[in-house]
DNA sequence: GACAAATTTCTGAAATTTCAGAAAATAGGC
DNA sequence: GCCTATTTTCTGAAATTTCAGAAATTTGTC
């Protein structure tokens, strides 16, 4: 496989993306790699064509197969594994929704719940009261972030593409 | 202002919450220092509360007017200036999404379009195509974000509680 | 089961980020 | 307009994160 500039160039800019939602470069990188490569790719092919080393590559898209946002392929007769990225972008938001609930928000309920009991134990009510706010709003995200997984891809898309106008019809309720 | 420890507890973790947010631990502590405080507090007192450098306060403090998290107030006969946190948790809530769109997806946008221009200049009709289908999957989610700007917090509120029931009625559209 | 190809784990070096202390700038009161 | 309390900016040290190279492990073939 060859890369055009055009290609590069998209790869270099999703891997400065990644580095601002928390992901590391390489690893952004080999995602948008995959995400436009016409066929899967072995990771030694990876390797040269984003000079990186070999280990980084391994760990990368073992990360990246955790967040399932890329696929592993066996062929016969060849014993390297061949990887390609999830090709909908409606379902790689949905796994990228679920990984973020996962880590950014699930463990945050767990923190403010202890803390809510902590404060009502000790009859502080405008802590609990505090945490009784947040507790709502993080209760709220969890219930639509994991109600968006049950959906498929296309009631996602039509869901994101309605969002508009559905907060303005709720604004008339 | 003395904190208990409940209220310590509850600082501690969301700086922890912070750092996976992409938030430096110390300027999320002050937040919730700020989110859990009876009444404004100045810069030199969150100092001793949390043993931060005042530097430090002074640049996290910045940080998070620039989020709209805290509001600084000034009194009569004091030149110290107070802070307090955002006390509305869906406001503050619609602030970081805003602020997280500004910074994580507007840059997405802009990449990709100049791409999708690039490969169509081409002649790359694979590319091209993946281009448009991420340019669909950001433009839709800056539509919803910016549509939520719009809505006061009560609106906003209702439509994140409604959100998996919305979700199951667009499902069966 | 030995061998080789491929992958993963381990280790430390390089780069980045966070944060404290010192110096500079700003602002309010007299 | 000067003086001083307060805030901000600058600088570098400490901590963390990212990533390459080497070593160890796994996997499939013969």
């Amino acid at each position: 496989m060859q890369l055009s500039e055009t290609q590069m160039k998209f790869i270099r800019r999703w891997g400065d993306m990644g580095t601002r939602w928390g992901i590391p470069r390489s690893t952004a990188m080999l995602h948008g790699l995959l995400y436009v490569a016409q066929a899967p790719l072995a990771a030694e092919e990876m390797c040269e064509l984003l000079q990186l080393a070999r280990s980084n590559v391994s760990t990368s898209l073992k990360e990246l197969e955790g967040y399932n946002l890329v696929y592993r392929e066996s062929r016969p007769g060849d014993r390297r594994s061949f990887y390609r990225a999830e090709a909908d972008v409606w379902e790689m938001a949905r796994r990228i929704l679920e990984e973020r609930r996962r880590r950014e928000t699930a463990g945050a309920v767990q923190a403010v719940e202890e803390c809510l009991a902590a404060a009502q134990q000790e009859g502080d009510t405008h802590t609990a009261g505090r945490m009784l706010a947040m507790q709502e709003l993080l209760q709220s995200a969890e219930t639509v972030a994991t109600a968006a997984q049950r959906y498929n891809t296309s009631v996602f898309r039509r869901a994101a593409m309605m969002g508009s106008k559905l907060l303005a019809l709720i604004s008339k309720l």
